[in-house]
DNA sequence: ATAAGACTTGTCATTTTTTGACAAAAATAT
DNA sequence: ATATTTTTGTCAAAAAATGACAAGTCTTAT
């Protein structure tokens, strides 16, 4: 999926012919906030994305992860980090989770 | 670096042989928040960094990387971020990257 | 043309999160 | 043992995110 996670909520709304209105009911929320997370003015929480997978009877872990990349998409986009840069990240990723095996 | 950004800081203060009370001084914060910061129970602010890299004669340049490859290297292991799936994430910042291209 | 519905934008109070500051306990060094 | 250093807990203040509403634009049908 090459689009924002707003992008992406918006393609599913559309394509299942509902309004901001409706699916802004159904997730529990202000249509014109919908809008705006659409829009990418404002984030989608993460909360609710039990509500959207059911809503459009997605698999929960596959829409997570959905939004798991665009989170961190938006992070390496926002800090101009590059693909070296990305790759030094990761092996801070896998450091962390050798901390907690200390701990044990 | 293989370490937290924490814990590079910490490998810097003792390295010049400063205590906790010291560096936070100079980097304007407070010895038990800067502890926390080491520990990694706080997070250090990003605006500090050209007071850090002062103090510890560092190329700014290369201190951000150091700074930034932390937090994304925090996000991918918070979100348990699969490497495959990182790939998807970058893959999404070029296209927010073509998007500003867009709006131009 | 205009009325209705759909979407967008701006604003603001509330909530949540982060930060700074201080006190006191714990660990370490002298 | 005392002094210094570091850690932990707490809390008020600051900052950021969220929910809600009003008013705006745009589109479509009549």
């Amino acid at each position: 999926m090459n689009a924002t996670f707003g992008e992406y909520i918006r393609l599913l709304r559309t394509k299942h012919e509902l309004t901001l209105t409706k699916l802004a009911a159904q997730l529990d929320l202000d249509s014109a906030n919908l809008s705006k997370i659409e829009n990418g003015k404002r984030d989608f929480d993460e909360k609710r994305l039990s509500k959207l997978a059911k809503i459009f009877k997605l698999d929960l872990k596959e829409l997570r992860n959905e939004y798991v990349t665009d989170l961190i998409g938006k992070k390496i986009y926002e800090t101009n980090c590059t693909k070296q840069l990305l790759q030094v990240a990761e092996k801070k990723a896998e450091y962390r989770r050798t901390l907690i095996e200390k701990v044990i």
